[in-house]
DNA sequence: ATCGTTTCATTCGCATGCTAATGACAAGTC
DNA sequence: GACTTGTCATTAGCATGCGAATGAAACGAT
């Protein structure tokens, strides 16, 4: 009794990769100010919440401490990010995008738009709801 | 005029980031010889194809030159994969499975297949058929 | 045959992304 | 107040993933 054939290109975890690659290129040539998707997400999210810890900013962003840490440091490094010592919680640091750059934001959502429809394109306005609710339904642990 | 609020959550490049991390953990807990995703990727197009030199492998697994270089390294390293230089080509490297672990294929396409099964469970087998034939279309560049 | 173009493999630098371990601090229990 | 437990941030180590540059070798056209 044969199984079915393992067919590489027909698994989940296959297409899922070869679909972020297509996404990541996108980002990569339409994303201002050189920023990648996760620091863009990081921005994005850091905007909405104000002020925030930096693991509390990873758990909003799907990142682990150890991820957010290298994305925060390199958005404080280009002058992005500031930070501040949380004077009730020593071990905090109180994160806020820094106020030389806050007017960036409504540009980012913008750009996030332009992206993402992009990335959509091939798909049909109908597809397009039905992708990204099983891609929802995909991603709940 | 104010656009349409800009969500995180409802972005495809966020979302496919989610999805990838789910299907990356399912990967790690039930792939055989702690194997990852790119390394068992590679092995199963290496079985398929008996011999091949390194970057068309690269190119059959969606993975750029240094990419591939990389996870090739570290799978001769751990011994699964043998190298010998192509006589008509001298910068050719032709690769395979060594024939210590040919035997291991078998097992590696049901790991595959029970590592696709639990990445699909939230989805009913008409959602899996649509979801796999959406990320080949948004896969397409 | 030589020359321009490709291809092969390697390397550097940067950015994710994860696990695991660590030290500092906070908060609750007794 | 001492203890336990949990949280915050950092660090080390490993594995992708990409762009760009390099040197060696093959190949095509003239």
């Amino acid at each position: 009794m044969e199984r079915a054939d393992y067919v590489l290109e027909d698994q989940v975890g296959f297409l899922l990769r070869v679909a972020s690659q297509r996404h990541a290129a996108i980002f990569q040539a339409m994303a201002p100010l050189g920023l990648t998707p996760t620091q863009f997400a990081t921005l994005v999210r850091l905007a909405e919440m104000g002020e925030c810890s930096q693991n509390e900013l990873g758990r909003r962003t799907a990142m682990d401490v150890a991820t957010i840490k290298g994305v925060v440091d390199r958005l404080r490094k280009k002058g992005f990010v500031q930070i501040k010592t949380d004077p009730k919680d020593k071990r905090r640091a109180m994160l806020s995008i820094a106020d030389a750059h806050k007017h960036i934001v409504p540009d980012l959502h913008e750009a996030g738009h332009r992206i993402s429809e992009e990335t959509l394109k091939p798909l049909s306005q109908a597809e397009r709801r039905d992708f990204l609710s099983l891609l929802r339904k995909i991603s709940d642990s």
